[in-house]
DNA sequence: TGCCAGGCCGAAA
DNA sequence: TTTCGGCATGGC
């Protein structure tokens, strides 16, 4: 039965293919026709632009939660004005017109950018896929199927030789060890919510596998930091490969949002090659 | 065939 | 505090 589609926002709002595919997420698949396939927690949906705006079919009705998923009640115009600071920054925003910061579920980002440190982005779908495929719970939208992200219970419960299958080499204690810290409530996430981002970024590095680049992509795509930093750490790549000056104090707390406009901007131009 | 990937760890300087 | 080799695997 085709699932009742549901308008979402202007497609000026929100770039599919630009906030898919700009690597904070793993999960959507592109369709032949344009539109995306994706999962988070049980929810699936299937999302497509139609003559100017935004649509989305979803496994149960529940657009609320897609709609907290992308972000739609924050004001991302008003953000870039204020990020729009200089000709680096223009470029780069330009750039990833459309991106917002989706509000994935906390263990899969964590679990996730364990997963993508130094890694490619068809491997790291290729690992992740295959984990929620064995462990995960069928999900069905329209003839897709799709597979839920296993809870962090799942993952602490397996010894590091039961995920051998994902060929994800050293990365695999570091997965199961962040999922044992989860499970038993030694890594709460409320309580790094909740703290300031200096803080939880403290809290996070404390743990086997988590450094300072799967923490701040844990704060910005897991907690919705966006103020999760340090931003000049971006900047200074950036600059090496960009003459104009950027002034990063001046980015507050949208910086979590500079850094993903500025990693996105830096890469697919290829001009830190 | 070889380089490199949205890094992190631990030892050495 | 900074630097650097090693790590496990496969995409391109």
């Amino acid at each position: 039965m085709e699932e009742k589609r549901i308008y979402l926002c202007s497609s000026k709002e929100l770039s599919l293919k630009n906030t898919f595919e700009c690597g904070q997420c793993f999960r959507w698949i592109k369709g032949k026709d344009g539109s995306y396939t994706g999962i988070s927690g049980e929810n699936a949906a299937r999302i497509f632009e139609h003559d100017g705006g935004i649509y989305i079919q979803t496994n149960n009705g529940n657009s609320e939660y897609w709609h907290e998923y992308f972000d739609l009640s924050r004001d991302y115009s008003k953000i870039n004005r204020e990020l729009c600071i200089d000709d680096f920054m223009r470029r780069a925003i330009a750039f990833g017109a459309g991106i917002r910061i989706l509000k994935q579920d906390e263990w899969e980002a964590l679990c996730s950018f364990i997963i993508s440190q130094c890694n490619n982005i068809p491997r790291i779908k290729g690992i992740i896929s295959k984990l929620c495929e064995r462990y995960g719970k069928e999900v069905c939208i329209g003839d897709t199927k799709l597979y839920t992200f296993p809870n962090s219970q799942q993952i602490a419960e397996l010894d590091y030789g039961s995920l051998e299958f994902l060929r994800a080499g050293y990365r695999v204690p570091y997965i199961i060890d962040a999922a044992r810290a989860v499970a038993s409530g030694m890594l709460l996430f409320e309580e790094l919510r909740d703290d300031n981002t200096a803080n939880s970024r403290k809290v996070l590095m404390k743990q086997n596998g988590i450094g300072p680049k799967v923490a701040d992509c844990f704060l910005l795509f897991g907690l919705g930091k966006l103020d999760a930093f340090p931003v000049d750490t971006w900047i200074k790549k950036a600059q090496k490969f960009y003459d104009g000056a950027l002034n990063y104090q001046k980015f507050g707390r949208y910086a979590g949002i500079a850094q993903q406009y500025i990693f996105y901007y830096v890469k697919e131009t290829q001009i830190n090659k």
